[in-house]
DNA sequence: AAGTGATGCATCGGATTGATATATAACATT
DNA sequence: AATGTTATATATCAATCCGATGCATCACTT
């Protein structure tokens, strides 16, 4: 798996940047979808990078401001990233907790499988209309067109799935519920 | 997000099993495809989920063989594992490095990245067909059948989107290199 | 008899997660 | 004017998790 410092070179490649607006994003752009990092990982990650001089301090132009820190890629950063981005990839993995939850879902009251699944919905409905709005409107290089495209493509694919099971999943747990 | 004590728990929720049984089940079994536990995770769960009383260790028949360590959940057990599956699921995150190494495949050679997805969609393709098979073929509760389906249906809008834009983005790579 | 691979337990360092703390600025509310 | 809320911004910390490694036995092949 890639780790955080390689994270943080990608967002560094793109411009200067700080390790809040790192965060943001892992958070909003387009990488949120397949990537994720907190403050606790990031701010460790920017102090090795540092280290290694893979990447710089800017000096702050004493705006005042809580002393923001802005970062910027060195040759040496640059140099890393792409050693890393040419290493063979590691499988893809979906954490769901919703799925593990439904798999048990004998275990538990129909009326609240059919309420989790109807709010995932809603959820991945909610991103899927976010994402084609944004996606129409926000200046993407060609790598990130193709990244966003499979977001969407897979939320759709989830939500669809989710309708079309839906009824069945909860018709097989109130039959159960009937039995005993 | 679900911890390895509860993934544990639901495993054995079904059934005695050991630790490397369990493990087993994060590797091959329907949970595979949205959970994941290693041994570094597992024994130490097990460990606690013993002191915490929500599993026994089964008196071992002494057959010999490398001490292999039966634990079955307590009513306690059951118990946990019903509050932990009541509780609202975070939201689903797929990690891909993939797909964050294809939004930086502007400083990629183009070659190289009709390789590696070219590799991910054979390796998708795989594991669909593995799945059709033994979709049809193993024995499942309705929830085991949903997740199952689930992955599937996850793994072909992968697969698909992999396929149809592939060219596009290998494209975009080619013309920006003879750009440079 | 040697090798390979599956079964099985266990540990350990390093990395990550998730929660928490602090502080300023901008904006809205009462 | 005072209060509350949200966004900006850095930082730490315990609990947990990940990945690699080590050890030993059994079954099967070559």
């Amino acid at each position: 798996m890639i780790d955080v410092k390689t994270l943080c070179l990608g967002v560094l490649s793109r411009g200067d940047a700080s390790g809040y607006e790192i965060r943001k994003e892992f958070e909003e752009g387009p990488l949120s979808h397949f990537s994720d990092a907190g403050f606790g990982s990031i701010y460790p990650a920017l102090k090795r990078l540092l280290d290694e001089g893979q990447i710089v301090m800017l000096p702050h132009n004493g705006d005042g401001r809580p002393d923001k820190k802005l970062y910027r890629i060195t040759p040496a950063g640059r140099h890393a990233l792409y050693q890393a981005l040419i290493k063979t990839p590691s499988a893809d993995k979906l954490r769901s907790d919703l799925m593990f939850i439904l798999s048990f879902g004998h275990l538990l009251p129909p009326r609240h499988l059919d309420r989790i699944i109807g709010d995932r919905i809603s959820d991945y409905r909610q991103m899927i209309a976010t994402l084609e709005v944004e996606g129409s409107t926000a200046h993407r290089t060609p790598g990130e067109r193709f990244v966003e495209g499979m977001g969407l493509a897979i939320y759709r694919a989830v939500a669809g799935y989710l309708e079309e099971h839906r009824h069945e999943l909860v018709a097989a747990a109130l039959m159960e519920s009937q039995v005993a």
